[in-house]
DNA sequence: CCAAGATAGTTGATGAATCAACTATCGTCA
DNA sequence: TGACGATAGTTGATTCATCAACTATCTTGG
């Protein structure tokens, strides 16, 4: 529900859609561009030099933040706004490259908890300077600080709205 | 080249790589989850309930603003910022759907016309108002003005460091 | 005019993401 | 205690994206 609500325009016409007008049209097609292409570029630097792709690599500094170097699944899936089969598919294949383990969470046996190996934090080392390179040129050396900062604020707005409306 | 060069650490040590302060991490971050519950929020959104998904949204919007909704598979890929490949594979699929019809170009033989159809038409109507909705409620109306304005600006230089740079 | 290279688009194989269905454990309330 | 719903995670089928290889046409320099 909710996205969902604004489809009942079957019975009496249009309804009352707000449309866009032409600044935030604008603005709107710059995020999708903008996001569009530095995924794309930020994916590619990954690729073509470092030894984890860039959902690897989140999923490693998350590990590597954590205590123990280790996560439960439900918690990095929170982490990663990722579902919970892609991130035991993607663990999955870490897991055959020997960048983390499964271990079992000592007070709950339905939990597994996932664990960074000497070898993903070698990984994580490894693929750190040309990550955080890409990152500046495409993003934060592009910007002034203010830009960058209000980027920052209105992200985190939007992963509010995001977040919150699933349900109402 | 380029993002990749930073990857010659190997002869004496972490190189030069200028890290991020905690501001620009903390932007960086903010950045990269909004963009991720924002793009699976609005993905949502389209699947249950709208007739199309996000990318055949755009694909149609593209199309419905061209002359004669009509435009080349390689300027539909540019505009998209979709490889050939998937343009290809996505307009497949959206052919067996009725959606666009692709047509030789007049001038060169080597060309396919992607052609919305009317059916194609009817479904971006259809799907409009759910999608822009989703927009506002994500996007729009949890930024002020302001915000959304230089969020529009970072965005389109965003873009600009990451289409130029893949050379150099 | 023609050879070489560039451009346009497709193809099919491989790998990754998604979805629904499933097992197992946990918590709680009667 | 034991039944029921919620939570944790996995599985396998399907769908989608990616990559390299390929055909066909166009363009340009000699």
């Amino acid at each position: 529900m909710g996205a969902t609500r604004a489809r009942e325009r079957d019975d009496d016409g249009r309804a009352d859609v707000r449309w866009l007008d032409e600044k935030q049209q604008w603005a709107w097609r710059r995020f999708l561009e903008g996001t569009s292409r530095f995924f794309e570029a930020l994916g590619d630097a990954h690729d073509e030099g470092l030894p984890v792709t860039l959902g690897e690599y989140h999923l490693l500094v998350q590990l590597s933040e954590a205590p123990g170097r280790t996560l439960r699944m439900s918690a990095l899936a929170d982490f990663l706004a990722l579902s919970r089969s892609r991130l035991t598919h993607t663990v999955d294949r870490m897991e055959r490259r020997g960048l983390v383990v499964r271990t079992p969470v000592p007070g709950d046996r339905r939990g597994v908890n996932c664990v960074m190996t000497d070898a993903g934090f070698a990984a994580l080392v490894d693929a750190a300077p040309g990550h955080v390179t890409a990152v500046r040129r495409l993003l934060v050396d592009a910007l002034t600080d203010e830009e960058l900062a209000t980027l920052g604020r209105a992200m985190a707005k939007v992963a509010d709205a995001a977040r919150g409306p699933v349900e109402s």
